[in-house]
DNA sequence: GGGCACCGATGACATTTGTCACCGCCCACC
DNA sequence: GGTGGGCGGTGACAAATGTCATCGGTGCCC
C-alpha cells in the first residue's frame, strides 16, 4: 500500500479540471494519471490508464457521471468511483449509491478534504457529504411509479397533453390520468409544478 | 505598471477557487489578494482589498455575479470586473457587457487562458469567449417588454395564474393577456414552454 | 384463488387557460 | 398636437386541462 494513488479526474470544465489536477499533485501520495471531458472520454481513459480511483463530476456531455460509474463498475471493478458534484440535487445520493459509488461530495469541499477522501475511498472507505446525506433522507424515496415519472418528464418542456401522449404512444386521456395522479402525489396544483418539485426532489 | 496584479476571486465552490487560486499563484505577477463565496462576500472583500481585477462567477448565493458586477461598477470604478460561467446562457453576456463587465468566459478555458486574459483586462483590454458572443449575437434582444417578463417570471414556478394575479398585484385577467403576449411573441405553445424558451435565451 | 398495484383506456364534467376585441390612461417621440 | 406603444383592465368564447368514476388486463404475493 505504498504505491502512489492514480487518479482518473473527469470534469468538462478544463479550468476547474486542470486546477484540481495541480492541487492534487501537489499531495506527494497521489498521481493523476488521466484527465477526461467527457463521459465517453473518461470511459476510455480509465480502460487505458487503470486508475485506483475515478473523481467524475456528475454533469458531463455525453455520459453523465452516474452513467460512468455504472459502466466502470463493470468494466473496472477494482476502480473505486467517486462523484463530485456543484448543485446536487437528493435523488442523485441514491442513485449514485446504487451503482457502487464510494464517495459522494459537493465541490464546495476544500482540496485537502478531497485528497484525504480519495484516500480514504481508495482503502476501502466510503464519503457521503452529511448535507446532501441529510437531504436525501429527508427526501425519500420517490413516490411517483415508473410510468409516472415517465410521462411527467416527457412534459418537462411544458408541451401539451397530445403531444405528450404521441411520444408517449398513449391515449391522451391516459396522460392526463398518470399527470393527474403524479400532480396529486407531489401536492402540485398543475403539471408544471409537479415537474418542478420532481425536480427539486431528484425524481426526474 | 510592473506592480503585481492584486486580483480577487468569487466562488461559492470552494473547491474550484482554491485550485484556482493556487494555479494563478504560480504566475508571478498575479497575486489573489482575497477570495469570497457569495456575492455579499465579495463586495465585502473587494472593498477592504481594493484588487485591481474581480473575477466572477455567475451563480453565487446571495447576489449573482452581474449584481456584484453592477455594485462594483458604482463603489469600485477602477477595479476591473470579469465573469466566468459554466454553463452559460446568451442573455447574461449582454447584462453583463451593459454593467461594465470587462471579460466574459466559460469555465472550459484553461487556466494559462485566464491568466492571460486577467492580465489583459487589467491592462484596459476586453475579452468575451467566440462561442458565447455568437451565441448571444444569433440570440439577439428579448422581444419581450419589462412587464411581459416580470409576469412570465411569476409563471416560472408553474403557479397557477389566479396566484400569479395576486403575487403581481394584477387581474386575472392581465396577467393572462400578458402570458398570452409573451408565448406568441417566443413562438410557444403555452407559457410554460414560453418560460422554457426564455430561460434558454437567458432572457429571464 | 383472492387481493392488490400498476398499466391503459374511456366518458363526463368543472375549471383553467389561451385568445381576441376593445376600452382608458399615460408617456414619449415626431 | 397627433401617433404609437406600453400598461392595466373587462368580457366573451373556444380549447386545454384537471378530476373522477369506471372498466379490462396483467403480474405479483399471500
Amino acid at each position: 500500500m505504498t504505491d502512489r494513488v492514480r487518479v482518473l479526474l473527469a470534469d468538462d470544465e478544463h479550468l476547474i479540471r486542470g486546477a484540481l489536477a495541480a492541487l492534487l499533485a501537489l499531495e506527494d501520495d497521489l498521481t493523476v494519471v488521466a484527465e477526461a471531458a467527457s463521459g465517453p472520454e473518461a470511459l476510455a481513459m480509465a480502460a487505458a490508464h487503470r486508475p485506483d480511483v475515478a473523481v467524475l463530476d456528475l454533469q458531463m456531455p455525453g455520459l453523465d457521471g452516474l452513467e460512468v460509474a455504472a459502466e466502470l463498475r463493470h468494466r473496472l471493478p477494482e476502480c473505486r468511483v467517486m462523484i463530485v458534484t456543484g448543485h446536487g440535487r437528493p435523488g442523485y445520493l441514491k442513485r449514485a449509491l446504487e451503482v457502487g459509488v464510494r464517495g459522494f461530495l459537493p465541490k464546495t469541499v476544500s482540496a485537502s478534504d478531497l485528497a484525504g477522501i480519495i484516500r480514504t475511498v481508495r482503502a476501502g472507505g466510503r464519503y457521503v457529504d452529511p448535507e446532501l446525506a441529510a437531504e436525501a433522507i429527508s427526501a425519500g424515496d420517490s413516490p411517483l411509479t415508473p410510468r409516472e415519472t415517465d410521462v411527467l418528464e416527457l412534459a418537462a418542456d411544458g408541451s401539451p397533453v397530445a403531444e405528450i401522449a404521441e411520444r408517449a404512444a398513449l391515449s391522451p386521456g391516459t396522460v392526463r390520468n398518470y399527470l393527474s395522479s403524479a400532480a396529486g402525489k407531489l401536492g402540485a396544483e398543475n403539471r408544471h409544478a409537479a415537474v418542478r418539485i420532481a425536480r427539486e426532489h431528484g425524481w426526474l
